[in-house]
RNA sequence: GCCGGAGUGGCGGAACAGGCAGACGCGCACGACUCAAAAUCGUGUACCGAAAGGUAUGUGGGUUCGAUUCCCACCUUCGGCACCA
C-alpha cells in the first residue's frame, strides 16, 4: 500500500512540519464512515426535488479497468454536485451478470458460470468501493440473481400477452463459435463477424423468439424532449433507416401479384426487368423448365455464399433469368424476372423493380446481362441522355419523360403524381420502409434468463404462470462435447408438466439476450427486493425517469435502442409511463494506452487502477482522469501526467494546513476573494455541463493564486478562511476524501458532502479593472487597464491616445473605429 | 462509397456568443534549499529574429474591421453503416 512517496515522506522527520497527506489512510477511513452513516442513501421525499443519476452497470468481467473508472467517477462527481445543489440524488450501481463471457470462461476453467460470475462480483464490488463513489449500495442488483431474473421473465410474459413477443421459424445469424444466434445489432461489419468473438456468422433456420421492436420504428426516430448527444441520435436514426416511397404491385404472367417497394415511384415507366431475392417464395413457380437447372444452381450457390464469408460490396453482379415475365402496371410492357443475390429477402418485399437508367445497381446488372435501359427522367439543365452512351445510372431527380400520361411532369411533382397515378389505377400506394428489425432475443446458451415457456403436446405453447416464476436455471452445468446448450443436455431440467392441463411437457431451452436484462435494470434499482411487482410503484412515481444517464457510445445501436423500445413497449402494456426512460444522456470517450492505441493485453499497454490507487490514492486517480482530456473525447493515458495531479493535491494539503505569517494588504485579499468567486462561477457551470477537465484546471489556478497570497501574508485572515472553505466545497465532488479530511481539520461540520453548494458573491467577483484590447487593422497593438463600465467615447479616446497606436498610425487618419463595449477597440485605416 | 466527430507548442489539452491564441498540467532549462540526491519552492518556456518586428490553430480559398470559431473545396485521422431497392 505504501508507495515511494510515503517512504520518502517518512524519512523527512521535521518536528515543526505538519502531518503529510496520506491518502491510503484517509480514504479508507472516510469510505467506512460514509457507509456507516448511510450518507448516500436517499429517502423518497415528495418535498424535495429528485435527481436520478445513472451510470451504465458494469459487466462482471472480473476486474475493474481504468475505463470503468473513467466512466464512473465523473458520473459520481456530477451526482455529488447535484446533491450539494439541493437535489435528492439517487445514484445506484449493480452488475450485468449474465452472458457469454461467463460461460466461455466457465468452459475454459471447467467450472460453473455462476461461480465465475459471483466471484467476479465480489472482487469488482470491493474495487468499486476504492473509488469513493457516492453509490447507494442498498440498491445493488445482480441480473443473474433469481430475484432479478424472475422479473426479466415477467416482462417477457407481459410482452407475450400483449402480442409484442412472438416465435418464428426464420433464418437467423448464428455464431458457430459461441454456438448461439445473435441479434442483428450483434453482427458487425462487412465480414459479418460475431460482436463477441469475431467469428464470421452463418445463416441458420431456427425457431426463435422475437420482440416486435420494428413496430416502434417511427416512435424511436422521435427524440423530442430528450437531451441526447447528436451522434447517438444520428446513429440510431441511421440504424432505423427509414425510407419513403411507394409499394407497387406487379402481376406475373400467371396472374400472381408481385409487390415491390421503391423509393423512386417517378421511374415506374423505366422498369425494364424485375429482380427477386433467390429465397423469394415465388421463384419456384416462376421458373420455367428450361431455366430450372440454372435457377437451382444459382440458389444453391447463393445459399452457400451467405454461409461462407461474404465478398466485397462492389463485386460484380451475378444473377439468373427465371424464364418468367411480369407486366409493368404503368406501361403495360412485358418484362423479364431475374433472381440475384443483390436483392435481400430481409428488406422490403425481397423483390425489386429494376430501373437501370436511374439506379446504379440495376444499371450494372443490365449492362452485364444485356438488358434494356430506358431513360424516363431528364434532370433539369442537362442534355438529353442516350442510353447507349451511358456509363453510369443517372440518379438525379428531374422531369419525367417517356412516361406515357405522366410525361412532362416537372421535377418537383413527379413523386406525388406517380403515386397518385398508381393509387388511381389500383396498383400501388405510398409506403414507408425501415431497416430496423424485430429484436431476436433467443440465445441457445445456459447463462441467461430462461424464456418462461412450456411446450405441451396437448395445449401447445404455454406461458409459465406468473406465480411459478422464476423458471430457475439448474445448479449443475452439464458439459457437452458438441457445444450444445447445457439446458438441453441436462437430464431433468427441461422436462416438466403443462401448467394448463398437467400433462407431460418440455421447457423452452433458449435463454434471453442479456440486453433484455439491461433494458429495465434502472427500474429494479428503485426497489431491488420488492416482491409483488418489478418495482415499487411509489418509488417509480417519485424517481423515474432517469435524469442523467452516462456511459459508452458503443451502446448507441444496441442497449440504448433496446431500452428505449422496452420502455415504450412497457408503456403500451400499461406498466410504465412517459415516452422515454432517460432524459439526458452523456457519453464518455475512451482512455487509450500511453502509446495512443486502444488498451489491450496483447499490446501490453493496459493501465491497472488498483496499482494506481495503491500508489497515489483514489483522489489523485480521479483527478487525473478528470483533468487529462475533455470527458467526452478521452485520450491517451500518461504516467508522468498523473504526477501533476498528485503534486496538486499535496499542495492543496500543505497550503490549507500549514500555518504562515500574516500581514497581507487589503487589495491583495480582495483580489484573492475575487478570484475565488470567479472560479466558483465557472466551476458551477462546468459541473453542470460535464466539463470536468476545466474544473480541475480552474482549481489549480485558484490554488496558485492562494499560494502567492499566502506568501504575501494572507493566511488566517477572514478572506483566506472564506476562500479555503470555498475551495474545499468546490473540490468535494471530484476529490471526496481529501476534501472531507481537510474540511474536518479546518473545524467544519461533518460532512462536506451534505453541505449546500456555495453561492457566488457577485460583489466580491466584480472586476476592479479590466484590460482594454487595442487593435489597429485587427492586430493587437496595446493593452490598457481601465475601470469596468467605461464609456465607449472614453475607450475611443484612450485607444487613440495610446503611444503604440500613434506610432502605428504614423499620421494616417482612422477610416473607421470598431468598439466592443468594455472589451476592445479596433482602429481601421 | 455514405453518415458523423476530430486535426491548436516537444506532449495532453484550454479558449463555453466572431474579439488578448496556447489557460492548466506534463516535459525541459535555470535558480534556491542540500555534503549530495530525491522531494519541495521560485523563474522561464509557440516558432523565426540580435532587436524592432514578423509568422503561427491540417491545406487552399471565401465572408468580416477582426476567424481556432462562420461558409466552400481538399487532405489526414477516429467511429458508425455498407448492394437497404
Amino acid at each position: 500500500m505504501t508507495g515511494i512517496f510515503y517512504l520518502t515522506g517518512a524519512c523527512m522527520i521535521d518536528p515543526t512540519a505538519i502531518e503529510h497527506y496520506r491518502p491510503e489512510e484517509i480514504e479508507l477511513k472516510w469510505q467506512a464512515r460514509w457507509a456507516a452513516d448511510h450518507l448516500y442513501e436517499p429517502q423518497r421525499d415528495p418535498h424535495k426535488e429528485k435527481f436520478y443519476a445513472l451510470t451504465m452497470l458494469p459487466y462482471t468481467s472480473g476486474d475493474l479497468h481504468i475505463g470503468h473508472w473513467y466512466a464512473i467517477s465523473p458520473s459520481d462527481a456530477r451526482a455529488r454536485f447535484k446533491r450539494m445543489t439541493g437535489y435528492n440524488v439517487f445514484f445506484p450501481i449493480g452488475f450485468d451478470a449474465f452472458g457469454l463471457p461467463a460461460e466461455n470462461a466457465a468452459i475454459r476453467h471447467r467450472t460453473n458460470p455462476r461461480e465465475w460470475t459471483y466471484r467476479n462480483v465480489e472482487r469488482m464490488r470491493e474495487q468499486l468501493k476504492t473509488m469513493g463513489c457516492s453509490f447507494d449500495w442498498r440498491s445493488e442488483i445482480i441480473t443473474a440473481d433469481p430475484e432479478y431474473y424472475r422479473w426479466t421473465q415477467w416482462w417477457f410474459e407481459q410482452f407475450y400477452k400483449n402480442d409484442l413477443a412472438y416465435q418464428k421459424f426464420a433464418p437467423v445469424d448464428f455464431c458457430p463459435s459461441c454456438n448461439t444466434t445473435l441479434a442483428r445489432e450483434q453482427v458487425k461489419g462487412d465480414d459479418r463477424l460475431c460482436d463477441r468473438c469475431g467469428t464470421p456468422v452463418i445463416r441458420k433456420d431456427l425457431n426463435q423468439w422475437f420482440f416486435r421492436s420494428s413496430k416502434y420504428s417511427e416512435q424511436l426516430l422521435n427524440f423530442e424532449g430528450i437531451d441526447w448527444p447528436e451522434t447517438v441520435k444520428n446513429l440510431q436514426t441511421k440504424w432505423i433507416g427509414k425510407s419513403s416511397g411507394a409499394a407497387v404491385t406487379f402481376l406475373t404472367e400467371d396472374g400472381d401479384p408481385l409487390e415491390v417497394f421503391t423509393t423512386r415511384p417517378d421511374t415506374l415507366w423505366g422498369v425494364t426487368f424485375m429482380v427477386l431475392s433467390p429465397e423469394h417464395p415465388l421463384v419456384d413457380k416462376l421458373t420455367t423448365p428450361e431455366q430450372r437447372q440454372a435457377v437451382n444452381a444459382y440458389r444453391e450457390q447463393a445459399q452457400r455464399q451467405s454461409d461462407i464469408q461474404r465478398e466485397a460490396v462492389d463485386r460484380e453482379k451475378t444473377g439468373v433469368f427465371t424464364g418468367g415475365y411480369a407486366i409493368n402496371p404503368a406501361s403495360g410492357e412485358r418484362i423479364p424476372i431475374w433472381i440475384a443475390d443483390y436483392v435481400l429477402m430481409s428488406y422490403g418485399t425481397g423483390a425489386i423493380m429494376a430501373v437501370p437508367a436511374h439506379d446504379q445497381r440495376d444499371f450494372e446488372f443490365a449492362r452485364k446481362f444485356n438488358l434494356p435501359i430506358k431513360v424516363v427522367i431528364q434532370p433539369v439543365g442537362s442534355d438529353p441522355i442516350d442510353p447507349a452512351e451511358m456509363t453510369e445510372a443517372v440518379e438525379a431527380h428531374g422531369e419525367m419523360v417517356n412516361s406515357g400520361p405522366l410525361s412532362g411532369t416537372p421535377a418537383e411533382e413527379t413523386f406525388a403524381r406517380a403515386i397518385a397515378y398508381a393509387e388511381e389505377h389500383g396498383f400501388g400506394h405510398e409506403s414507408v420502409n425501415y431497416r430496423f428489425h424485430d429484436w431476436l432475443i433467443s440465445r441457445q446458451r445456459f447463462w441467461g434468463a430462461p424464456i418462461p415457456i412450456v411446450y405441451c403436446n396437448h395445449c401447445g405453447t404455454v406461458l409459465v404462470p406468473e406465480e411459478q416464476l422464476p423458471v430457475e436455471l439448474p445448479d449443475e452445468y452439464i458439459w457437452s462435447d458438441k457445444g450444445v446448450n447445457p439446458l438441453i443436455s441436462h437430464p431433468t431440467w427441461k422436462h416438466t408438466t403443462c401448467p394448463t392441463c398437467g400433462g407431460p411437457a418440455t421447457r423452452e431451452t433458449d435463454t434471453m439476450d442479456t440486453f433484455m436484462c439491461s433494458s429495465w435494470y434502472h427500474m429494479r434499482y428503485l426497489s431491488p427486493h420488492y416482491d409483488g411487482y418489478p418495482f415499487d410503484p411509489a418509488q417509480y412515481d417519485y424517481w423515474m425517469p432517469v435524469d442523467t444517464y452516462t456511459g459508452g457510445s458503443e451502446h448507441a445501436t444496441m442497449h440504448l435502442i433496446y431500452t428505449r423500445f422496452f420502455h415504450k413497449a412497457a408503456r403500451d402494456c400499461g406498466i410504465t409511463r412517459g415516452d422515454e426512460p432517460m432524459l439526458q444522456l452523456r457519453n464518455q470517450g475512451m482512455v487509450l494506452g500511453e502509446d495512443g492505441e486502444k488498451m489491450s493485453k496483447s499490446r501490453g499497454n493496459v493501465v491497472n487502477p488498483d496499482d494506481l490507487v495503491a500508489r497515489y490514492g483514489a483522489d489523485t486517480v480521479r483527478a487525473y482522469l478528470f483533468f487529462f482530456s475533455s470527458w467526452e473525447s478521452g485520450g491517451p493515458w500518461s504516467s508522468s501526467g498523473i504526477e501533476g495531479n498528485t503534486r496538486w493535491l499535496r499542495r492543496v494539503w500543505s497550503i490549507l494546513l500549514e500555518p504562515a505569517k500574516g500581514g497581507a494588504e487589503a487589495g491583495l485579499l480582495r483580489a484573492l476573494r475575487r478570484k475565488a468567486h470567479q472560479t466558483l462561477r465557472v466551476i458551477t457551470y462546468d459541473y453542470e455541463h460535464f466539463e470536468f477537465n476545466t474544473i480541475i484546471s480552474s482549481l489549480m489556478e485558484l490554488l496558485n493564486e492562494m499560494g502567492r497570497a499566502k506568501n504575501a501574508g494572507a493566511y488566517g485572515t477572514p478572506e483566506w478562511n472564506e476562500v479555503a472553505e470555498l475551495y474545499l466545497l468546490m473540490l468535494a465532488p471530484v476529490c471526496p476524501h481529501i476534501s472531507e479530511e481537510l474540511w474536518e481539520r479546518l473545524g467544519k461540520p461533518y460532512s462536506i458532502h451534505t453541505q449546500p453548494w456555495p453561492q457566488v458573491n457577485e460583489d466580491a467577483a466584480k472586476d476592479e479593472e479590466i484590460t482594454l484590447i487595442v487593435q489597429v487593422n485587427g492586430r493587437l497593438r496595446d493593452r490598457i487597464m481601465v475601470a469596468p463600465g467605461i464609456a465607449n467615447d472614453e475607450m475611443r479616446a484612450k485607444a487613440l491616445a495610446s503611444e503604440a497606436v500613434l506610432k502605428e498610425l504614423d499620421g494616417r487618419e482612422p477610416k473607421k473605429i470598431i468598439i466592443v463595449p468594455g472589451r476592445l477597440v479596433n482602429i481601421v485605416v
